[in-house]
DNA sequence: GTCGCCTGGGTTAACGATTACCCATCTTGA
DNA sequence: TCAAGATGGGTAATCGTTAACCCAGGCGAC
């Protein structure tokens, strides 16, 4: 069907490995002429290389696999798929992601992975959490993305909650805000360590972090589409209390674009009346909420770059937690 | 590294083709006891079939490659990919996306992932478009997917723009609405054609077609997030006109994001006085809109579906433009 | 009884690229 | 002048899997 090097060795005159080394070993010993002979007939003859003949004597495929949980359909992916993206081609690889099915099986996905030989193989989550898994397919995975191994056998990149709700926090006060409500992600490990975070810098500034109002944007404990929204009556209750507040920190894009609507509703400004800050930039509603939201960026595209350095390196890493910052994108509803 | 046939052929006493027998060849003569000896020691050496080897001997490795514009970076990707996904899945496939780098270099895009001896290409368009492919790309290319190859020599896939804009412009007139606006996207294929089909639906209703404002969202040709938006600014106008509008329908789900924000300032109630529908069906933004967003939704997922079939088909298919439906998804906003 | 077919295997040659090793010829310095 | 490198290239084995053949015994039909 397709060329191979026996056909230009054969054409060419020369032998397969001089056809060989004109195409790949750079800095294989031979003369110009024919090296540009053989670069020619390449050309016309359409040479694509065999990645799986060459695997076979190199043991792997030049591919990265990533096992995700759900990640391709998120839009969270994108980021992280990107960072790795570009690292990987950096080094002439390509990404492999395969989405592990209904029956969530990470032994069986694994399995279908490793029939096409990576180099290395990632786990990515879609939201921040702890995974267990079992112990077979620790030794495989290199690395987790935007989550935590339980058993603590494998290095793991995570965003940084705590830090991120300090900061945020921290940079509401600094904007003159004194009554913080917190509209918190129910469920979730990134909810449960903003929490921490926001309450701790409360204290760091000397309030009284215990408190200050976190209350649950969803009534399902896990949170998804599906879940039955309370950000609505929330913001009513809270404008309504004896100490309404002036700011409203949101778990995601989505919970602010929910109490943007119930402040208008209330017929609140913002940020006059009551600021608004959150987690996420997901950019298509962020700058496009009116006004444009300052929220917390996730740490997505740095996830996927440490983890391809991680997964490309020779040696194996240390066994560690990173904690990735978020960082500030600061607009106009503070 | 890991095991091989060879090794379980040994450990099991009989030959390398009994053991790829029993493990692959479903129908391959042999007694169960030898089969189920050899799949116990395939078991407990943890034998992963190497595709690559296979590969060498089929000619293909087990994928389908998908070139994306830019769609994995997109949200439509999702549903492209899992349709594509599902099917080829049940084909014992693998979907293998790489991205169109910054070049823009279909050829050596193409050249990245023939490496590979995918079974099939197909090429992604994360917008509808027309799409001009090198000569030699063309032969390459199994089918177009949410786009369409201007010479005409490829299958393709795409949504049917000028159909979903009668259905839903009839549908505002069915709910009693006379006097439509339409905030389209400019620049766009799919603009154009939902501006015809905008038109012949108010024909088709005895209305005059031509007299219906048809304004652009954003004042750059190309539609992008860094473009200025003109949505606020039209809305204040068309309804400050002679003629204010009960009913808009705006090019997509951001779109309709904005013209919610510019008809709440202006004081006017969705679906009261004003109808709002749209484009795209962003679940993020329309469930969350208040009153959630009545949207038209794109056949994403039916076109990566219809994508592998063609493309796991063994006759190549007719070259022909499938122009595939969207689906009206009714929320409140009408 | 024996021919032919079924059963349960084995042998061996690919597939395409890489690579360790070998062999000429040509320079060049002492 | 000649030995030692440098230059330019060839041979053949190898990776893991498959598939085209081959083979020996058993068994039923004639």
């Amino acid at each position: 069907m397709t060329a191979s090097l026996n056909d230009i060795a054969l054409r060419a005159g020369v032998s397969v490995k001089t056809a060989s080394g004109a195409l790949h070993g750079g800095s294989a010993r031979m003369s110009d002429a024919t090296r540009q002979r053989i670069l020619e007939i390449a050309g016309e003859l359409g040479y694509v290389t065999n990645f799986a003949a060459r695997s076979m004597r190199q043991g792997w495929m030049p591919l990265i696999g990533v096992i995700s949980d759900e990640l391709i359909t998120s839009r969270f992916a994108t980021e992280i798929i990107r960072g790795l993206d570009g690292a990987a081609r950096a080094a002439e690889m390509a990404v492999f992601a395969v989405t592990l099915g209904n029956r969530r099986d990470v032994g069986k996905t694994l399995g279908e992975i490793r029939q096409f030989r990576p180099r290395a193989i990632a786990y990515a989550a879609m939201y921040h959490k702890r995974v267990t898994l079992p112990p077979s397919a620790a030794e495989a995975i290199a690395v987790m993305i935007n989550c935590q191994d339980d058993a603590g056998l494998i290095p793991s990149l995570v965003p940084d909650e705590e830090g991120a709700a300090i900061e945020v926090t921290r940079y509401l006060l600094e904007n003159g805000r004194r009554a913080i409500a917190f509209i918190n992600l129910p469920g979730l490990l990134a909810g449960a360590l903003r929490e921490e975070g926001f309450r701790r810098a409360l204290v760091d500034a000397g309030m009284d972090g215990e408190a200050a109002p976190v209350l649950p944007a969803v009534r399902q404990t896990i949170y998804s589409d599906r879940a039955q929204s309370l950000v609505s009556a929330h913001v009513a209750a809270l404008l309504d209390s004896s100490s309404p507040p002036d700011a409203i920190l949101c778990g995601n894009d989505r919970v602010a674009m929910e109490v943007y609507a119930a402040l208008r509703r209330a017929g609140r400004s913002i940020p006059e009346d009551v600021a608004v800050a959150s987690f996420d930039n997901q950019v298509d509603i962020a700058t496009r909420l009116d006004p444009p939201l300052t929220t917390m960026a996730l740490p997505h595209r740095a996830m996927g770059r440490m983890a391809a350095n991680i997964l490309l390196s020779a040696e194996p890493p240390p066994v560690e937690v990173h904690r990735l910052p978020f960082q500030l994108v600061e607009r106009s509803s503070v």
